[in-house]
DNA sequence: ATAGGTCAAGCGAGG
DNA sequence: CCTCGCTTGACCTAT
């Protein structure tokens, strides 16, 4: 059964001023002027989380453009060259502290271009960056409990399963640490091709790390029914955790993968007799949320 | 003040 | 070969 229900990185009630995503291009980079964004983002995360809070949202995606260019190969900087970095790991602190006081669940995603079994080195190393430097959010958080998660694909097929399993899994072992092991999910893909729940298992990555069960990206890719992809992705999940599953739908006129603003149709209640917690991807954000809990008058807390 | 082009990035599908 | 779609539009320049 569904429990809690979330939103995604941004929320609209709050405007287009409060922003956790605000970046500059590489050309006009300095340390100054990206320490005082990142100093803004980290306030608008505490305006963010204590909105969720007020508005009983127990679930939620922290965005990836914290910290921008922090991954970037080139190293621009690190986290400690920033002046203010001590009062912006308070405050993510703070946001870490309106979530734990609050029951919030609280994960983030790094993009596409965090492709771990990528042949190519380079593209491996820069994974890795962005691995750490969510985990360094994670940690930042200053959470009670191992509920954070780093959720991201496989990021390619590479024309054999087989080997990129075998990539993955030897990168995952040896160029990250114990606690980002602990920490990523691995999420279906939305090609034929590529990622289902059932290829995720047989080729070993659902022994390795948690599953998380996209619905909508299983309508695209899929060997296996959506109950026993469930069942599948849950059987990753320690008994004493709550599974997280994805959903949204298609918007019209674009390619059938692209998130629409709203949802429409009943999430599935009835996945499996374990609760789960559903992270809804749609352009509205926080607006669909509560317009879907309008709708089917549900009462999740 | 706003419109429109641009942006750091990997992969695969489709035209 | 180009565009789209994904985690997410915001930045920047010209008007």
């Amino acid at each position: 059964m569904i429990r809690h229900l979330g939103y995604a990185c941004k929320n609209m009630t709050l405007g287009n001023k409060v922003l956790t995503d605000r970046t500059l291009r590489e050309a006009r980079f300095t340390l100054e002027r990206v320490d005082d964004l990142v100093l803004k983002n980290s306030q608008d995360l505490i305006t963010i989380m204590q909105w969720n809070a007020d508005n009983e949202i127990k679930f939620f995606r922290i965005g990836s453009g914290l910290f921008p260019f922090m991954d970037h190969p080139k190293q621009y900087y690190k986290f400690e060259d920033l002046k203010n970095w001590p009062l912006i790991a308070a405050n993510i602190a703070v946001a870490g502290k309106i979530a734990a006081d609050n029951g919030i669940r609280l994960s983030c995603h790094p993009g596409p271009y965090t492709c771990l079994a990528s042949p190519d080195n380079l593209t491996v190393i820069k994974s890795v960056k962005t691995i750490e430097m969510h985990a360094m959010l994670g940690k930042m958080l200053c959470l009670p409990t191992d509920d954070f998660v780093i959720n991201f694909h496989m990021g390619g097929v590479y024309g054999d399963k087989r080997e990129t399993a075998k990539r993955f899994i030897n990168n995952l072992n040896t160029l990250l640490t114990d606690w980002e092991r602990k920490h990523i999910t691995i999420e279906n893909d939305d090609k034929a091709s590529m990622w289902s729940i059932s290829d995720l298992v047989e080729y070993g990555i659902g022994n390795k790390v948690r599953l998380v069960l996209d619905v909508h990206h299983h309508r695209f890719c899929n060997r296996e029914s959506l109950h026993d992809a469930a069942d599948m992705a849950f059987e990753t999940w320690p008994t004493d955790q709550v599974p997280k599953i994805h959903y949204s739908e298609s918007a019209e006129g674009k390619k059938p993968q692209a998130h629409s603003d709203y949802i429409f149709d009943p999430i599935p209640n009835d996945l499996h007799s374990r609760d789960y917690d559903v992270m809804i991807e749609a352009k509205a954000k926080e607006l669909a949320l509560q317009a879907y809990q309008r709708k089917y008058q549900l009462l999740h807390s």
